[in-house]
DNA sequence: ACCTGGTTTGACCATTTGGTCAAACCGATC
DNA sequence: GATCGGTTTGACCAAATGGTCAAACCAGGT
């Protein structure tokens, strides 16, 4: 079935109220307000508030999961793969904050497990490509896992959590934002430095 | 004015409350059930949930602040400062997670300013420390602006986004958990590198 | 025993919020 | 223009929630 136009208006609203205010703080009404309809259509359009965060979250999962696939294939050489995972990844956090995951993470546990339980079943993919690189001799001799952690961490962080670290390095939000595409760059310098010999 | 044994239950109940749920998932019922008292009571000693919140949300400032001086004085070097404050952050974000600031922050972005404003007038004091080790020769010849991310980013993120981190390296949370200690130390090992010449 | 001050609480209130429903609306088909 | 299916909405509801208050409680002092 197709997205018709008064759909596709209530996803953008909910995705913004959602982002903005997170599962808990969301009012459907303000939903209603954005999308310019009044609330009883949008419970006709989506039944429940559950129901219509449920498609938000998985849409924005959607957008997430294929950037973890970046370490399948034998395409380039491990440095770009580790350049374009970072600025791809920033580049998602960048328009949609990653806190809005963390957050539901927190209210509901299972949910991640559901929607990645098949995936769960499989090994890491960076840690196993890492792992192959290293008895390639191709890198530094080190557990990956500890790599995984600061290269996601470098990633997220920085935009999650951007109002204090953008206070912290005393900038205005704006400078601070342009500031990120530098960073994505440097980040990605320091992150390969790390898993060079 | 001392704090009475009623006072502390309260706050000790307060605390978890609205670590676990964050300020508007947190409920005053359960903050005064989890104290074992009654709501009425509660509101006798703290008169609003935004009064009880704030002083919560200064409690865990109170503990964070003082990590940032790290950098001031001139006792051990630069390898020893980065390692203990990693250590150290990471030891506060163990059991008070920063998610709770963040979406704080988020809900109030004046909250931070008022409580900071004294301290943002001064530049950063990792910064400044950094550019100084950076003109006695002692350290890389880079953006500190970079590292100062990094170092938070590595110290926050597995901690504040624990549950994802967790199932992507496919570790049980109690496994995690006990990694975590090798992890503080690998990181700021990492970091170190990171500046090192 | 009686008072007094701080403490505790059940009952209650106003407001907010997700959700429902019957009635109105509207374009297309006959 | 009557009918019909899908769409839209104002009015309404039940539950939840932060907060209030008068009455009860309970030590310590007299």
């Amino acid at each position: 079935m197709t997205i018709t136009e008064a759909e596709s208006r209530i996803l953008e609203a909910a995705r913004k109220v959602f982002m903005e205010d997170g599962y808990v703080g969301a009012r459907m009404q303000r939903i209603a307000d954005v999308a310019g309809i009044s609330k009883a259509s949008l419970h006709y359009y989506f039944r429940s508030k559950e129901k219509l965060f449920d498609r938000i979250f998985d849409e924005y999962m959607d957008r997430i999961v294929p950037l973890l696939n970046t370490w399948e294939d034998d395409s380039d050489d491990w440095e770009t793969k580790v350049r374009r995972f970072v600025v791809d990844l920033m580049e998602v956090f960048k328009d949609t904050s990653i806190l809005f995951l963390v957050q539901e993470l927190r209210r509901d546990p299972k949910k991640l497990d559901e929607r990645l339980a098949a995936k769960r079943k499989k090994p890491n993919r960076f840690i196993h490509y890492y792992e192959r690189l290293r008895a390639s001799k191709l890198v530094r001799d080190q557990d990956p896992r500890i790599l995984a952690l600061a290269m996601h961490s470098m990633c997220a962080y920085p935009l999650l959590n951007a109002p204090m670290m953008c206070g912290a390095l005393r900038m205005a939000p704006a400078e601070y934002d342009t500031f990120m595409t530098t960073y994505a760059r440097e980040a990605a310098d320091l992150l390969v430095r790390m898993m060079k010999k």
